[in-house]
RNA sequence: GGGCCUAUAGCUCAGCUGGUUAGAGCGCACGCCUGAUAAGCGUGAGGUCAGUAGUUCAAGUCUACUUAGGCCCA
C-alpha cells in the first residue's frame, strides 16, 4: 500500500523531511561512493567568502552548480565536489577595521598585525552557519564537511608551490603599478572603494607647448591634472587620427584636425594634414629640466596608441609614467625612463620648485609658473567626476607603486590557444569579454601591501638576491629561526629569516602578500594540497569537466583559474562553462540593500520552497541573461509545473490504493497495450532522450521546457483520457496496462527530473517506487538516470497524436463559434490535414469532442472558400519589386476559379501592369476564409468544419449528458465517496423526467445510482436549469 | 571615458540563416469542461518589436547613431 497523498502544495514541509532522509542516511556520501573510482566527473566549486551573507544571485548559481553534478552522477560518474571558502582579502580586512574601530594601515600597525589577522581569521566564519543552512535548504550538495579553506597552511603551501614553480620560469617580476593611492591614508584602494567615492569636481586643466625639438613649432597637450607635468616624459598620439600643423597668431601647433577650431578658434591657416602615426618619435624639448640627468633612456618624445580619443582636449596627450595607467603602459612599450617627483604623503619632492607642496595645491602654481614662461596655451575650466577617498575625502592620485607582477603577456599564445578549448556556454562570452580580454592580457600585478592574505614566498638579502620558497621544508632546511609549528601568515613569517646562498647574510621575506584571486584560482591543486599530497587525485581531477559562476567572475575566477592553470600546467582548468547572469529585482534593476529591493534568499526559501525557486531558474530564461526574480513569476512555475506532477502522481496513489495495486506483481505486456498507452511511453522514451542530450550538453532551459510539455501532456492529456480505465470495479487488462503505463511514466520522470528538482521526486520516489519494490535504491539520487528504449519510440505514433491535439484544439474553436457547448453532442465533423488518421484516432476526437462522426476529406469546397497570398520566401526572390502588385491581384481573384485553374494547369496566369505572369503551386499560399452552413476553422495546414444542424436526437443526448453532469456534481458537494450508490429523484419538469425515464440505464451505471425516481423526494435537492428547463433534482 | 550584454503584450519570456496577420505562459473579460487537479479548453481585449536614420521588393531580425538598464575595466 501506499501512503495517502495530501493534495495540499506544501511543498516546504515535505522539503524539510527530504533534507532530513537525506542527512540521516547519508545519501550525498552513497551517490559519490556507489561510483566506479575511475569514472570521474569533476566539478570545481568557486569559493564564497563567508564574512559576507548569501544573497538571492547565490540560488543561482548554487541550483546550477548542483544540477548537473547530480546529473552527471546518476549517469553513473563519481563526482566529487569539495566544497571551499575564499578567506583571504581586503574585504576581509575592511570588516575588521569597521568592528575594531581602526582607520588605515597606521591604526592596524599600532593595534598589532598579529592580533588583527587573528580577528580576520574569525571573521571570515561569521556567516558560516548561515551558508551551510541556505546550502541544505536549496538542496546543494557539497562536501561541506571537509571543504578547503584558502588561509590553511597546506593551502598556502601549495599555492606557494606555484608561485615558486612561476619565479623559476622567470615569469615573477617586481615593476612599478599605477594604483588609485590617498595620500592622507598612505595606502592605494580598491576599486571598490574607489567605485564609493567619486565627485564631480571643478578644476582648471592645461593646454600646454611643447616645444619641437628643431622646428619653430609646438606640440599642444592636454592634462586634468597639471601637478603631474614636472614628471612628464613623453607626448602621445593616436596613430590612426589625424593631425594638422595650423598656424595661429605667431604659433604653429600640431594638434587633431577636428579638435583645431574648437582649441585655436576660427583664425588659423592649416600649413600640413598628417597622421598621428607620423609624429612618432619626433621629439619636443623638456618643460622642466628636473629629469634631466636623472633618467638614462631616452625620453621626451612622441608615442602612439589607439587609446588617445579626440573627444576633449587636443588629440595630444602629455605622459608622466608614474601618475597614469594608460601613461606607465605606453612608456613601458616604448621603454621610456622613469621619474616620480611625488612623494607618499602627495606633495612634490624636492627635485621640483615646489617641494613639500601637496599636489592639488600646486596645480595653480604650476600654471602660473607655465604661463610666465609663455608655455601656457590655456588653462580651461572642466568639470569631471573624481574619485575621493571614501574615508577621508582627500582627492586620490593615481600613483606608481612598486609591486610584483606575473608577466601573463609571456603566456599570452598558450592562454589563447587555452581558452580555444573551453566550452563557453554561452559561446559568446569566451570569444568576446573573455577572449578580448586575453587577447589583451596584461601582466598581473598580484601583491598586496596589506596584512591578510597569503604571503609573497620571496626572500630578499641586501646583497641583492632574491629567493623564492616553495615548501615548509624548504623554508626550514634554509631558516634557523623558523618556529616547528610556523603558520604562513604575517606577522609570523615576517621575523622568519633565512641564510642568502650568495653571500651568507640574512634574507628577509618581503612585505607583501598576494592577491587573493591567486588563491581562488590555484584551488584545483591547492584543495588538494598538491603536490605534496593526493598526486593521483588531483591528475584525475584535473582539468574540471564543469565550472559555473556569474558573469562578473569572467575576470576574476574564471581567469584566474585559466591564468594559473597555462602558467603550471599549459592547460585550461575547466572544460565547460556556464555563465550565469544576475538576479535582478521585478524591474530589472539590480537589487541592493540601499535600494531595498535586494529579496532575502532564506526567505524566498521558505516562502516558495526550493524545487520551485530552482525551477525558476531553470525554465525562466537562458542562465546566462539577467534573470527577474519576484515572488508572482515563481509562483506560476510551481503551480504549472510542480503541482502538476504531484497532481498527476496523487491521481495514481489515490486509485492505486482503492485497488491495491501493486506494480511489482505484473509486467508491462507491451505488444498488447492501447494505443494511448503506446503514444505516452513513446513520449517517455522520446523525453529520456532529449534530456539526456540536452543535460549532458549543459542545455538547460531546453531541458526545463521539454520536462515542463511531457507533464502537461501526462496529466491534461493522457490521464485525462484515460481516467475512466480506472474506475471500474474489477482489475481488468485494459486497467492493469492503464496503472503499468502510468506508474512507468511517473516513476521514470521522476529520475529524469531528479537533478533539477530533487526534494520532491525524491518525495515522490520513496512513496511511489520504494512502497512498490521492497529492493528499490533507497533515493531516487542513487538510481542511475534512466535510458530510452528505442523499441518504445514510434515516431509515428507521436505525430498522429499531434494531429489529434490540433483537431481537437480546431474542434474546440469551431463549437465555440457555432456556439454549442461541448455536452450536446454534433453529428459530423470533416477534417483536410496533410495526412489521414486512422480510425482509432479518429474514435478519440469524436470522443473529446462529443461528435458522432468524424471523416477525412480533401475536397472541402462545399464548407470553405479559398484565398491567395504570395510565399514570399519563395516568389520574392523571382518577382522582385513587382511582389506587391502580386499580392494585390491574388487578393482580388475569384478563390474557387483560380484554384480550379491551378489544380488543373499546375500554373496560374494572372496579369500585371507590366505583362502577364505565371504563378506555380509552391509560389502560393493557400488559405481558407469562409464557412457557410458549417463552423470551420483552420491552423496551420488543417482545416476543420463541424456541422451546425442539430437532430431531435442529438438534442436528446445532450439532455441525457447535462443530467449526468449535473447529478455528478451534486454527488461531490454533498460529500459522498467516489465509491457510494446513490438514490435519485426529479420533480418539477415532465421533460426532463421523461428523459430520464427513457434513458435511466445508461444514467445510473454513469452516476452510480440504483434507481431513478419522480414524485419521490428524498435526500439532498437542488433546483437546475439545464438548456432552459427548470428541474428539481434530489440525491439520497 | 572604453569594451561587452540587454530592451518584443500589463508581467515573464520565445521569435532559426531578413519573407508580410510578431508567438507562448501568467494576468484580465466572456464562455466551456471537470468525481485527481490550487488544473484544463476556447474566444476576446492588450504591441509605434526602446528611438532615429539607412540597406532591401521585404527589417523585430542586418548596419550606424541615440536612449535606458546591467556587467567588467578606467
Amino acid at each position: 500500500m501506499y501512503e495517502k497523498v495530501e493534495t495540499s502544495l506544501n511543498f516546504t514541509q515535505r522539503e524539510k523531511n527530504i533534507e532530513k532522509f537525506w542527512q540521516e542516511n547519508n545519501i550525498f556520501q552513497k551517490s559519490i561512493d556507489q561510483r566506479e573510482k575511475n569514472n570521474m566527473f569533476t566539478f570545481y566549486d568557486g569559493p564564497p567568502t563567508a564574512n559576507g551573507k548569501p544573497h538571492i544571485g547565490h540560488v543561482l548559481t548554487r541550483v546550477i552548480k548542483d544540477m548537473i553534478p547530480r546529473f552527471q552522477a546518476m549517469k553513473g560518474y563519481q563526482t566529487v565536489r569539495k566544497a571551499g571558502w575564499d578567506t583571504h582579502g581586503l574585504p576581509v580586512e575592511l570588516e575588521v577595521e569597521k568592528l575594531l574601530g581602526l582607520d588605515g594601515k597606521e591604526q592596524i600597525e599600532k593595534y598589532g598585525i598579529e592580533p588583527f589577522v587573528k580577528k580576520c581569521k574569525e571573521s571570515v566564519w561569521k556567516y558560516k552557519g548561515m551558508w551551510e543552512e541556505f546550502s541544505r535548504t536549496v538542496g546543494y550538495w557539497a562536501d561541506m564537511d571537509d571543504p578547503y579553506v584558502t588561509y590553511d597552511n597546506k593551502y598556502i603551501e601549495s599555492v606557494w608551490w606555484a608561485l615558486k614553480t612561476i619565479w623559476e620560469k622567470d615569469l615573477l617580476y617586481q615593476g612599478h603599478k599605477i594604483v588609485p593611492y590617498c595620500p592622507r591614508c598612505g595606502t592605494p584602494l580598491s576599486s571598490h572603494e574607489v567605485a564609493q567615492g567619486y565627485k564631480d569636481v571643478k578644476e582648471r586643466s592645461a593646454i600646454v607647448r611643447f616645444k619641437v625639438k628643431g622646428e619653430n613649432a609646438y606640440f599642444l597637450a592636454w592634462t586634468t591634472t597639471p601637478w603631474t607635468l614636472p614628471s612628464n616624459l613623453a607626448l602621445c598620439v593616436n596613430p590612426e587620427v589625424m593631425y594638422v600643423k595650423a598656424k595661429s597668431g605667431d604659433y604653429t601647433y600640431y594638434l587633431a584636425e577636428t579638435l583645431a577650431s574648437k582649441v585655436l578658434g576660427e583664425d588659423f591657416s592649416v600649413l600640413e594634414k598628417l597622421p598621428g602615426k607620423e609624429l612618432e618619435y619626433k621629439e619636443y624639448e623638456p618643460l622642466y629640466p628636473f629629469a634631466i640627468g636623472k633618467i638614462k633612456k631616452k625620453s621626451f618624445y612622441v608615442t602612439c596608441d589607439d587609446y588617445v580619443t579626440t573627444a576633449d582636449g587636443t588629440g595630444i596627450v602629455h605622459m608622466a609614467p608614474a601618475f597614469g595607467e594608460d601613461d606607465s603602459r605606453v612608456c613601458r612599450k616604448y621603454d621610456i625612463g622613469f621619474v616620480q617627483f611625488v612623494d607618499a604623503k602627495g606633495c612634490l619632492t624636492e627635485e621640483t620648485d615646489w617641494a613639500g607642496v601637496f599636489v592639488k595645491k600646486a596645480d595653480p602654481l604650476i600654471l602660473k609658473d607655465l604661463a610666465e614662461k609663455g608655455l601656457l596655451f590655456d588653462a580651461p575650466n572642466f568639470e569631471h567626476s573624481y574619485p575621493h577617498c571614501w574615508r577621508c575625502d582627500t582627492p586620490l592620485i593615481y600613483y606608481a607603486r612598486e609591486s610584483w607582477f606575473i608577466r601573463m603577456t609571456a603566456v599570452r599564445e598558450k592562454l589563447i590557444r587555452n581558452n580555444d578549448k573551453v566550452n563557453w556556454i554561452p559561446p559568446t562570452i569566451g570569444k568576446g569579454r573573455f577572449g578580448d580580454w586575453i587577447e589583451h592580457v596584461q601582466d598581473w600585478g598580484i601583491s598586496r601591501n596589506r596584512y591578510w592574505g597569503t604571503p609573497l614566498n620571496i626572500w630578499e638579502c641586501e646583497c641583492g638576491h632574491q629567493h623564492s620558497i616553495g615548501s615548509i621544508d624548504e623554508l626550514k632546511a634554509m631558516s634557523d629561526n623558523c618556529p616547528d609549528n610556523i603558520e604562513l601568515h604575517r606577522p609570523f613569517l615576517d621575523t622568519v629569516t633565512i641564510k642568502c646562498p650568495k653571500c651568507g647574510g640574512k634574507m628577509h621575506r618581503v612585505p607583501e602578500v598576494i592577491d587573493c584571486w591567486f588563491d581562488s584560482g590555484a584551488m584545483p591543486f591547492a584543495q588538494w594540497h598538491y603536490p605534496f599530497e593526493n598526486k593521483e587525485l588531483f591528475e584525475k581531477t584535473f582539468p574540471a569537466d564543469f565550472i559555473s559562476e556569474a558573469v562578473d567572475q569572467t575576470r576574476g575566477w574564471f581567469y584566474s583559474l585559466i591564468a594559473i592553470s597555462t602558467l603550471l600546467f599549459d592547460k585550461p582548468a575547466y572544460k565547460n562553462v556556464i555563465v550565469l547572469g544576475h538576479v535582478q529585482d521585478k524591474n530589472g534593476q539590480k537589487m541592493s540593500k540601499s535600494k531595498g529591493n535586494a529579496v532575502e534568499p532564506m526567505e524566498a526559501l521558505q516562502k516558495h520552497g526550493a524545487d520551485a525557486i530552482r525551477w525558476y531558474f531553470y525554465e525562466n530564461s537562458a542562465p546566462w541573461l539577467p534573470n527577474r526574480f519576484h515572488d508572482d513569476a515563481v509562483q506560476e512555475g510551481q503551480r504549472k509545473f510542480l503541482g502538476t506532477l504531484w497532481n498527476t502522481y496523487a491521481f495514481y496513489i489515490l486509485y492505486a490504493n482503492i485497488d491495491k495495486f501493486n506494480p511489482s506483481k505484473y509486467e508491462l505486456d507491451y505488444e498488447n497495450l492501447p494505443v494511448m498507452d503506446k503514444w505516452l511511453l513513446s513520449r517517455l522514451n522520446s523525453l529520456i532522450k532529449s534530456v539526456d542530450a540536452n543535460l549532458s550538453a549543459y542545455r538547460v532551459t531546453e531541458t526545463a521546457k521539454s520536462l515542463q510539455d511531457f507533464v502537461d501532456e501526462l496529466s491534461n492529456w493522457y490521464v485525462r483520457r484515460s481516467r475512466e480505465r480506472f474506475w471500474g470495479k474489477d482489475m481488468t487488462e485494459d486497467k492493469i496496462n492503464a496503472y503499468m503505463t502510468l506508474y512507468m511514466a511517473l516513476s521514470t520522470f521522476i529520475k529524469l527530473a531528479a537533478p533539477m528538482i530533487p526534494f520532491i521526486t525524491d518525495t515522490i520516489y520513496q512513496n511511489l517506487v520504494r512502497n512498490s519494490y521492497t529492493d528499490a535504491n533507497e533515493s531516487v539520487h542513487l538510481c542511475d538516470f534512466p535510458t530510452a528504449n528505442e523499441a518504445y519510440i514510434d515516431e509515428e505514433l507521436e505525430k498522429n497524436m499531434q494531429l489529434v491535439l490540433e483537431i481537437v484544439s480546431l474542434g474546440r474553436a469551431a463549437r465555440n463559434t457555432a456556439n454549442i457547448k461541448n455536452r450536446q453532442p454534433i453529428g459530423q465533423m470533416f477534417v483536410k490535414a496533410p495526412f489521414v488518421l486512422d480510425a482509432f484516432y479518429k474514435a478519440i476526437v469524436a470522443d473529446e469532442l462529443n461528435i458522432k462522426n468524424v471523416d477525412f476529406k480533401d475536397d472541402m469546397e462545399k464548407y470553405l472558400a479559398y484565398s491567395f497570398k504570395p510565399q514570399f520566401k519563395i516568389l520574392g526572390p523571382k518577382a522582385g519589386r513587382q511582389i506587391n502588385e502580386i499580392k494585390k491581384v491574388l487578393a482580388s481573384l475569384n478563390g474557387h476559379a483560380a484554384k480550379e485553374e491551378l489544380d488543373k494547369n499546375g500554373s496560374l496566369k494572372i496579369s500585371l501592369s507590366g505583362g502577364a505572369f505565371t504563378l506555380v503551386r509552391e509560389d502560393v499560399e493557400i488559405s481558407v476564409t469562409q464557412t457557410e452552413g458549417f463552423a470551420t476553422e483552420t491552423y496551420n495546414k488543417v482545416v476543420v468544419a463541424i456541422e451546425t444542424t442539430l437532430t431531435p436526437e442529438l438534442i436528446e443526448e445532450g439532455f441525457v449528458r447535462e443530467i449526468i453532469s449535473k447529478i455528478q456534481t451534486m454527488r461531490k458537494e454533498n460529500g459522498f465517496e467516489v465509491t457510494d450508490r446513490i438514490k435519485v429523484c426529479v420533480d418539477g419538469n415532465e421533460k426532463i423526467a421523461s428523459i430520464l425515464k427513457r434513458n435511466c440505464t445508461d444514467i445510473q451505471k454513469i452516476v452510480l445510482a440504483d434507481s431513478i425516481e419522480s414524485g419521490k423526494l428524498e435526500g439532498f435537492s437542488k433546483e437546475w436549469n439545464i438548456n432552459g428547463e427548470k428541474v428539481i433534482l434530489y440525491v439520497k
